[in-house]
RNA sequence: GUCCCCGUAGCUCAGCCUGGAUAGAGCACUGGCCUCCGGAGCCAGGAGCACAGGUUCAAAUCCUGUCGGGGACACCA
């Protein structure tokens, strides 16, 4: 937040005054709300910051909600908020419900967050949760804040893999030995056994489509289990009937195609050109890429795009961003998520898993193991750009030792007292609300629209998770301090409608994160 | 060799973008707390910014370098 001041004794006549910017203290201590400017224009202006401060501190003009406004060495301004004003904000918390943290910051921008997008040859890895995870939760943010959202899920349907898969398929019908780098799993198997029930020709066509269809079954199995659903398929192959001769024609009336080696090349601005369509005919992964991202602007009109990609796809970022400015549209519409690589570990095992090296643990076991809820939270109780080591015995676990259970029984206790409390009678002494605990957790669910907002900013959805985690810390605290429901009606009516608030605020943080809020556990 | 991410408590991680006033949390460990709305909880305790320079009134945060871990640099996908 920012305030305006008139004027500040020592500053160059007919130059722009500062603004003021108000930020939120690191130590509450300190009040809420702190002032650094003195510290920072003491030098210009030649004078001690504790003087400026103290001048300012007189001029400035808060808004509502604001008390103490104190001046403390060696040149801050605090200030706190008025216990009386946080009193006042309980009702309308409670009263917007669901809406309580939502915006309209989007104002119906489009925007379209790309996730998951594993290839279809096999069932989905424990690994690409996470991407699913921090995909679909950046999307519920943005929802939250008013944008405008599809959830796409782009599916290589065609190329070496695929057809690779239905050679891996057939082999294992005819008995024959595996292709030189296909697929061995079991469930190629399975896929083979339903294609000899189903009477599918055992050739590689036919088998790659039934294996794709095999396979994207599962996937949307797995990922309704985690709560994850895409609005909308988009297939690779799409992109080839027409759109590609368009796009090529573009590139080559815009100078940079050229042809050696019996390729086709893009003409980079560095001193590297990147293949667009091989020597054999097949496309690159980079040439579906510009194909892709050109039809999510120009053809669809997506005000901005978020793709959500394995950190082993880093090096493809530049150079679709490049492509994308050839072909005039601004590459700052796109942003890329990097999701670093999990591994899991299981007592003194650890499992290292990279999509490209296709091993590890099945998003499957996971969910069955520890269940869609702690599979959510873990995930989100990191940032998307560290890697980050899973460990399944905590996960498992249905103990206090499980910060995802610490969240919910959060929620439980107080959709608990509301049931025991009942019908509240008389007005609430709202100015009864004014021991430490009660004044702490006001001040944390009011941060709420806060995090909201910066989340969605930064698409870092890992502060929703710990901001869920401070307020139930919160709540935790109040309840043990604070009875609720006693006989004292005016104090219970009062305590009754801050837990309605915090309790709203928890299951609206548990909500976007889609993570369960029960009522009892 | 070049580029990207990471290095914070015994372990797993926030904080870094936008520098501020005693650096936070969970797990583990130690000691307390159930006549009372749910003890899956609360209260108390110790311990840390990889290293070296620099910028600044002020550096975990910005800059440079070093070391360590991971990833990317294919007519692979």
């Amino acid at each position: 937040m920012r305030q305006a001041v008139t004027s500040i004794s020592g500053w160059p006549a007919g130059t722009a005054l500062p603004a003021v910017l108000v930020e939120r203290t690191q130590n509450p201590a300190h009040g809420d709300y702190s002032v650094t400017l003195p510290l920072k224009l003491a030098r210009t202006l030649r004078r001690p910051p504790m003087a400026i401060a103290q001048e300012l501190a007189n001029a400035m003009a808060l808004p509502a909600g604001f008390g103490r406004i104190a001046v403390a060495a060696p040149g801050f301004i605090n200030l706190t908020l008025e216990p009386t004003w946080l009193q006042t904000q309980l009702a309308p918390i409670a009263e917007a419900g669901e809406r309580w943290g939502r915006s309209e910051l989007g104002r119906g921008t489009r925007v379209q967050v790309e996730f998951v997008s594993a290839n279809p040859t096999g069932p989905l890895l424990f690994s690409h949760a996470r991407g699913a995870v921090v995909g679909d939760v950046s999307a519920r943010i943005l929802e939250a804040c008013g944008f405008d959202i599809q959830r796409e899920y782009y599916l290589n349907d065609k190329g070496k893999q695929i057809r690779l898969m239905g050679e891996s398929i057939q082999a294992r019908m005819l008995n024959r030995p595996i292709p030189e780098g296909g697929y061995s799993g079991d469930y190629i198997a399975e896929i083979a056994a339903e294609a000899t029930a189903r009477g599918t020709a055992p050739e590689p066509p036919a088998l790659s489509e039934l294996g794709i269809e095999w396979v994207q079954s599962r996937v949307q199995e797995d990922l309704g289990r985690l709560g994850v659903r895409h609005d909308n398929l988009f297939l690779e192959s799409s992109l080839y009937s027409g759109w590609d001769q368009e796009t090529m024609r573009k590139l080559r009336d815009l100078g940079r195609i050229v042809e050696k080696d019996g390729a086709i090349w893009f003409k980079t601005a560095g001193d590297k050109d990147e293949v667009l369509i091989k020597r054999d005919g097949y496309p690159t992964y980079f040439w579906s890429d510009i194909l892709y991202h050109r039809d999510k602007f120009e053809k669809r009109g997506f005000d901005r795009v978020v793709d959500v990609w394995g950190a082993d796809h880093q090096g493809q970022v530049g150079r679709v961003k490049e492509a994308l400015a050839v072909m005039g549209i601004d590459p700052a519409r796109l942003a890329v998520l990097l999701i670093q690589l999990v591994s899991v570990k299981r007592g003194e095992e650890t499992v290292r898993m990279s999509r490209r090296a296709g091993v590890g643990v099945s998003l499957k076991e996971m969910l069955d193991e520890v269940g869609p809820d702690a599979v959510r939270y873990f995930f989100l109780l990191r940032s998307a750009d560290a890697q980050m080591e899973f460990d399944v015995e905590l996960a498992r676990r249905q103990s206090s030792e499980n910060p995802v259970f610490y969240a919910q029984y959060a929620h439980a206790r107080l959709a608990n007292v509301l049931g025991f409390g009942g019908e509240v009678v008389g007005p609430p002494a709202l100015e009864r609300l004014n021991t430490e605990w009660e004044l702490e957790l006001m001040r944390v669910m009011l941060r709420w629209p806060d995090v909201v907002r910066e989340a969605a900013d930064a698409f870092e959805p890992h502060r929703v998770a710990f901001f869920t985690d401070e307020l139930a810390a919160a709540i935790h605290r109040f309840y043990k301090n604070c009875r609720v429901v006693t006989d004292d009606a005016p104090l219970t009516a009062a305590r009754m409608l801050l837990s309605r608030a915090a309790r709203t605020t928890i299951a609206n943080a548990l909500g976007l994160m889609g993570v369960s809020a029960p009522h009892r556990m």
